[in-house]
DNA sequence: ATAGGGTTAG
C-alpha cells in the first residue's frame, strides 16, 4: 500500500485527532512525529494536511514560532491560491496572518484576490491596527480589489473600528450596491462614537435589517446608556434572539436592575439560552453583591449538563468569594479542575486565587500563585488581599515590593491593595513611600479610595491630626470612605471631639448608613456617656436607621 | 472559501 494512498485514507481521523490537540503545541509535535514514523507526513503533494497542521501551529502563539516556519517552508511552489486564502481565513493572530500573506506574494504567481484580504482586515479592525490597515487599503486599491463588496465592507468595519468615521462614511458611499452588512458595519462605527442619532437614520434609512442590525442598535443603546431605547428597539424587534435578549439583560445587570434582567432571563425561550445568556446573569448577580441568587442560576445551568466556559466559572467564583464558604469554594475549585476549563487564563486563575483566599484556604491561594507561568498584577492582587484578610498586611507589602522587582507596573487597584495592607500591618512610612510612588513614579493621580486608604493608615497609627488636616486639603471631594476610616479610627483611639466632627459630616454625607450611627454611640460608651449614647439611638429612630442585623453593637 | 453582533477577575 502506498503511503500516500493511506495518508489520504486516513486524513478525516488526522483532521480529528488535530481538532483535539488544539491548545498545545506538545501533541502537535506528537502527531507529526507518529506521522513521520509511517512516512505519512505530507509533502509537498499534501498541501491540505500540511495547512491543517499549519493552521494549527500558527493558531499557538502570536508570533509564527519556528515549528510553524519549518512547515510554510514546505508548502508547495507555486502555491495554489485557494490553499493560501483558507489557511489566511484560519488564523486569528494579525502578525502570523501577515507572514502567511506575504509568503503568498512571493511563492504564488499570482497576486491576492478578492478571498485573500478580508480575513487580515478583519484581524487590523481587531486590534485595532490603523498603520497595516491603511497599507492593506492602498494595496487594495492598487490590485483593483476595492471595488469588491466583502473587501469594502471589511474596511468600512476597519475604519469605524480605528474610530475613524469619516473614512467608512465615504467608503460607503462610493459603494454602488452596499450589502445589508455594509450597512450595518457603519451603523457599528457610528455606535462606537456614541452618534446614536446617525445610527438610527442609517437604520431607518436602510433597505433591509437582518438580525445582525437589530442585535447592534440594541447593543448601542445599552452601551450608551440608554436603557429606554434598547427595550423600544427589542420590542419592535420581529424575531428576537439570544444575542438581543443578553445583551439587554446585560444592561439591565450593569445598571443595577437585576429585577428586569431577570424578568427577561425568564421570558427566554430555554433553547434561546445559551452560555452566554447563563453567564450574563451569574455575573450579573455577582456583581450586584447577590451571590445567592449567581449560585441559585448557576445550579440552574448545571441542572441542563451543560459545559461551562470561562465566564461562567468567574461568576462563579466572585459570587462564591462573596460568601465565603470554605466547602462551597472546594466544590468549585475541583468543578472548575475536571471541567477542561482552560486554567491557564488569567482571569479564571486570578479568580479561583480569590476565592480560594477569601474562603480561608490560603495554602491552596498560595500555591495556585506559585503554580503560574506568567503572573500578573491581578494574581498578585488577590493573593495581597487574601493576605491581608488573614491579617497579614506585612506579607502582603513583601508580595507588592516582589511584584515591582518582577518587572510588574502596578496599576491603581495594585496601589489601593497595598495601601490598605500597609495600613492593616501598621506600616505608616511604607504606606507613605507607596503613596508618593504611585503619583511620581507611577504618574497615577490618587482617587478618593486611595485618599481614605491614607486616613485609614494615619488613623489607626493614632495620628488622627494628621488624618483630619488631609481630608480637609484632598483634590478630589472626600467620599463616605475617608469619613468612616477616620471615624472608625476616633473610635479606636477614642477622641470624641473628632468623632463627633466626622460624624456629623458622615450623617450628611449618608444618612442610613447604620454603620456610623453605631460607631458614635460606641465612642460615646466607651467614655461611659450613656446620655449621648441613648440621643444617637434616638437619632435613629427619629430618621427610621435600621442597624444592619449581624453587625454588632457592642465594640470589641 | 471571503464582510457586520454578545458574557468574565484583582
Amino acid at each position: 500500500m502506498s503511503s500516500r494512498y493511506e495518508c489520504q485514507r486516513s486524513l478525516p481521523s488526522i483532521c480529528t485527532l488535530l481538532r483535539r490537540s488544539r491548545r498545545s503545541l506538545g501533541h502537535l509535535r506528537q502527531l507529526h512525529c507518529f506521522l513521520l514514523r509511517r512516512s505519512l507526513f505530507p509533502q509537498p503533494q499534501q498541501p491540505l494536511l500540511l495547512s491543517h497542521f499549519l493552521s494549527l501551529s500558527l493558531s499557538l502563539s502570536p508570533l509564527p514560532s519556528p515549528y510553524s516556519l519549518s512547515l510554510l517552508s514546505a508548502l508547495p511552489s507555486p502555491t495554489p491560491l485557494l490553499l493560501f486564502n483558507s489557511l489566511l481565513s484560519s488564523l486569528s493572530h494579525l502578525p502570523s496572518s501577515l507572514t502567511v500573506f506575504n509568503l503568498l506574494r512571493s511563492l504564488s504567481p499570482h497576486p491576492p484576490d478578492f478571498f485573500s484580504l478580508p480575513p487580515l482586515i478583519r484581524l487590523c479592525a481587531r486590534h485595532p491596527a490603523f498603520r497595516t490597515g491603511a497599507s492593506l487599503h492602498a494595496l487594495a486599491i492598487r490590485l483593483r480589489l476595492d471595488s469588491d463588496v466583502f473587501v469594502s465592507t471589511a474596511f468600512i468595519h476597519f475604519y469605524g473600528r480605528c474610530l475613524l468615521i469619516g473614512s467608512a462614511r465615504s467608503l460607503f458611499d462610493t459603494m454602488s450596491q452596499p450589502s445589508a452588512v455594509s450597512w450595518t458595519a457603519l451603523i457599528s462605527g457610528y455606535l462606537r462614537l456614541k452618534d446614536l442619532k446617525s445610527a438610527q437614520e442609517l437604520f431607518d434609512q436602510m433597505p433591509e435589517r437582518n438580525a445582525v442590525t437589530w442585535n447592534v442598535m440594541i447593543d448601542g443603546y445599552v452601551k450608551n446608556a440608554d436603557l429606554d431605547g434598547a427595550r423600544r428597539l427589542f420590542d419592535e424587534m420581529p424575531e428576537k434572539n439570544s444575542v438581543a435578549c443578553t445583551c439587554l439583560i446585560d444592561g439591565f445587570a450593569k445598571a443595577g436592575d437585576m429585577g428586569s434582567a431577570r424578568l427577561l432571563f425568564d421570558q427566554m425561550n430555554h433553547r434561546d439560552r445559551d452560555v452566554f445568556a447563563w453567564s450574563t446573569m451569574i455575573s450579573g448577580y455577582a456583581q450586584n453583591g447577590c451571590p445567592c441568587d449567581a449560585l441559585f442560576i448557576f445550579n440552574e445551568f448545571h441542572k441542563t449538563k451543560r459545559k461551562p466556559d470561562e465566564c461562567i466559572v468567574v461568576g462563579l467564583m466572585s459570587a462564591c468569594s462573596q460568601l465565603g464558604n470554605l466547602s462551597l469554594a472546594k466544590w468549585i475549585d475541583s468543578y472548575v479542575m475536571t471541567r477542561s476549563i482552560n486554567t491557564n487564563n488569567s482571569r479564571v486563575l486570578t479568580s479561583l486565587i480569590d476565592m480560594n483566599a477569601k474562603c480561608g484556604d490560603m495554602e491552596r491561594a498560595h500555591f495556585l500563585f506559585h503554580s503560574i507561568p506568567q503572573r500578573n498584577i491581578a494574581s498578585y492582587c488577590s493573593l495581597m488581599q487574601g493576605y491581608c484578610l488573614h491579617g497579614l498586611g506585612s506579607k502582603a507589602v513583601d508580595l507588592f515590593s516582589h511584584m515591582i522587582q518582577e518587572g510588574l507596573n502596578p496599576d491603581e487597584v495594585a496601589f489601593t491593595v497595598v495601601l490598605s495592607a500597609c495600613s492593616q500591618a501598621g506600616l505608616v512610612e511604607e504606606g507613605k513611600k507607596y503613596f508618593n510612588m504611585m503619583r511620581k513614579i507611577c504618574n497615577i493621580s490618587p482617587s478618593g479610595d486611595h485618599y481614605a486608604c491614607l486616613v485609614d493608615l494615619l488613623g489607626r497609627a493614632g495620628k488622627l491630626e494628621e488624618a483630619y488636616e488631609l481630608i480637609k486639603l484632598l483634590p478630589v471631594e472626600p467620599h463616605a470612605g475617608a469619613w468612616g476610616a477616620l471615624l472608625g479610627a476616633c473610635r479606636w483611639h477614642s477622641n470624641i471631639e473628632l468623632g463627633e466632627l466626622v460624624a456629623k459630616r458622615l450623617f450628611e454625607l449618608e444618612p442610613q448608613n447604620g454603620g456610623n450611627y453605631v460607631a458614635l454611640s460606641n465612642i460615646y460608651a466607651n467614655a461611659n456617656r450613656w446620655g449621648e449614647v441613648s440621643e444617637v439611638r434616638c437619632m435613629m429612630n427619629e430618621k427610621g436607621v435600621r442597624k444592619v442585623p449581624g453587625c454588632t453593637w457592642i465594640m470589641t
